[in-house]
DNA sequence: AAGATTAGTTAATAATGTAAACTATTAACA
DNA sequence: TGTTAATAGTTTACATTATTAACTAATCTT
């Protein structure tokens, strides 16, 4: 049970307060479930490149995830290093670089689909299914 | 209308991905409205600062919104700097600071409280009661 | 009175976001 | 064709935010 002066104030708070704090709390869980597998860290980078149909480039990632690509380089630079992604020059745009995931990225990429589902399924308990529509519709 | 593909990955990311995204839309609407007062961060703060009825320390601070007491140091200097709230040793255990509003903070909170309400009934307008009392009670 | 605990601060480190300047490549078009 | 503009990606610099450890001052415990 909330305290009344603790449900008071809440009621005041931006909203985005609170959205923030589920965030984290769910990042800090998914994170302890993948963790064991090697790697903490750009989980929807991973599956937008393990999932999308379309030419996977760097650009692409950036504005699929409204992530910056300066970002952008930082995060895929963590994930070259970590040996589950490759830079591959396109050569009908030498520009562009196709990301691809390795060999060791493809074995492990089952088992963080399960646990994002998991972690999903846990989360959505409390949503119905309008709200769960409307996080979907954000990204 | 979401394309195929990209509701096909949108259904294997992380929830909180798409909740960073809203978190992040949310805030960045709110501090263009709230800008304008002199104010563009720790809106959560003022408003507990503001509205709670109990003995407002940094520690309680950092309790309630969930921030660490470090990160608190240096909101509560930005509010201190800004002139919107001073620090009073508390004579009854000098190690407590009480934290209070200053009265430039005052003239503004009534706006404040105002837009941080607009907003909120625009970001819930999507959302059911169930949804919304699931937000608040994360807090 | 001595040791443990609490409130707050400071310093160090890392992750993340944003802007500007830059290279290399391709597209536009006069 | 050659010059200019636009695009993809990188690097640098800076600001914000989070986390940990070490610290001071005050209070509590016994």
């Amino acid at each position: 049970m909330i305290s009344k002066t603790r449900k008071h104030i809440v009621e005041c708070l931006p909203l985005g307060k609170s959205m923030g704090v589920i965030t984290k709390k769910y990042y800090g869980a998914l994170s302890k479930r993948i963790e064991p597998l090697g790697i903490d860290r750009h989980f929807a980078t991973l599956i937008t490149i393990d999932t999308t149909d379309e030419k996977c480039t760097q650009q692409y990632l950036s504005d699929f995830l409204q992530i910056d690509k300066v970002t952008m380089v930082r995060n895929l630079d963590y994930l070259v290093k970590k040996k589950l992604i490759k830079r591959i020059v396109n050569p009908e745009d030498r520009r562009e670089h196709i990301i691809e995931l390795t060999e060791k990225a493809n074995k492990i990429m089952p088992a963080i689909h399960n646990e994002i589902e998991a972690m999903n399924n846990i989360a959505l308990k409390g949503f119905n299914k309008k709200e769960a529509k409307l996080f979907k519709e954000q990204i």
